[in-house]
DNA sequence: TAGTGGTCTAGACCACGGT
DNA sequence: CCGTGGTCTAGACCACTAG
């Protein structure tokens, strides 16, 4: 139900609601929700304010309406910033895939009398079989995030523990896209046949307030579709 | 005035007549609009109806409003986060580099009915001698852009003539990004010596609408580097 | 024809910003 | 304080879709 006095407007708490719903399943993908003079009558608000909150769902891109049959459930697009920068756990998650992630090799040291944590990782999925999709280096202050290395990364997601051990949240990255020949490990990791080359992303992820929280490296495997989205600001 | 009995909605009507009072300089960059109140008493319809077509052209980035304040026109920001994407011309210029295009092909091609304008550039900078870094072809709905294809983009820049030509502007690309064998016209457009593999980028530009402006494909350069800043989210 | 979303009216009260 | 945008109500008529 809504809170009617509460300070939250109401067309926010019935979008929430709706949302929820979209995203915990409650709706599937291509349902017809209830009309809008239904929910109008069983939140006890008017039409108006429940056309507002839909709206607003249609501008992200969770429903679409159809004159004169109804609002749907829109299809999920596949929306992420870029493979694996700020989330690749989370985000195979989302997309119904189990994690895999396999801690290659891992260690401690000092650059500069400060001290880092550094992390080579082949990650990707499990399905019947495991199949790999990147391999990545990670390096983190330890300053910044003390006993990191304590985590064990091939079960912990990198960035929940950031989130929720450290309260530090990736704002944004920047980096440099390139191209690399494939290596012995690369090619044995990613069981490539040709002698191709692999793309690869290096750079920086940055807080909020412009820390640097991460350098990173990370090679893709050819059956990755880099994708990217990106606003022109 | 507005017509009443037209098919075209109050609120679009009024949205027009906002936008194009904005294009053609009759309200300036910051500049406040007419409130709400006035908006609605002087083209005698309600506060609901300006307010749609007020929120319309914020979402379309052209207003922006503050409470308690008014609505203002918006300050076109211009940046660039990708080489090349949403306007190479301008991002050269601002280097203080002078930019070079090539038109290498073009035409006019047909698919499922709809006109679209196809055009194969080689683009880089000039010094002492011409230093080509991309070559890229653009794929333009004409229905869109009528008469686009009147233009010598050799001279003149892609994105400047869509803003100032047509009133549409990029905001922002969903794109993939993916390795490529050179080929005979790269190796000898780029002066490539080895058999390296080349950074390709293809995607699509959309408006704030989510309206497709261009298809598009860059092939870079080794000597680019592909710098990338985004935020996660 | 019944139900849906699309548009529009004529009000109301509120929170915010500047005087 | 007044004017601004932000939210909300309670109606109305329309155009579209489907049975």
């Amino acid at each position: 139900m809504l809170n009617k006095n509460g300070i939250i407007p109401l067309y926010i708490q019935l979008q929430n609601i709706i949302r929820d719903d979209i995203l915990s399943g409650k709706y599937k993908q291509e349902e017809l929700i209830p009309s809008e003079n239904v929910l109008s009558e069983q939140y006890q608000i008017t039409r108006s304010t429940v056309r507002k909150a839909i709206s607003n769902l249609v501008d992200n891109g969770l429903l679409r309406r159809e004159h004169g049959k109804g609002s749907f459930v829109a299809l999920q697009k596949i929306k992420y910033s870029m493979w694996n920068f700020g989330g690749f756990t989370d985000f195979l998650k989302k997309q119904g895939k189990i994690p895999y992630s396999e801690v290659i090799e891992d260690e401690v040291l000092k650059i500069g009398g400060r001290s880092y944590y550094r992390m080579m990782r082949a990650r990707g999925l499990k399905e019947e079989h495991v199949k790999l999709l990147t391999l990545d280096t990670s390096v983190l202050p330890l300053d910044l995030f003390p006993d990191l290395n304590s985590f064990d990364f091939s079960k912990n997601s990198l960035y929940r523990t950031l989130r929720e051990e450290y309260g530090i949240f990736p704002d944004r990255v920047e980096v440099v896209v390139s191209t690399e020949r494939c290596t012995e490990l690369t090619r044995k990791l990613f069981k490539m046949k040709d002698d191709d080359s692999l793309l690869k992303v290096e750079g920086t992820v940055l807080s909020k307030k412009g820390l640097e929280i991460e350098r990173m490296s990370v090679v893709y495997s050819p059956d990755v579709d880099f994708k990217l989205i990106t606003t022109l600001e």
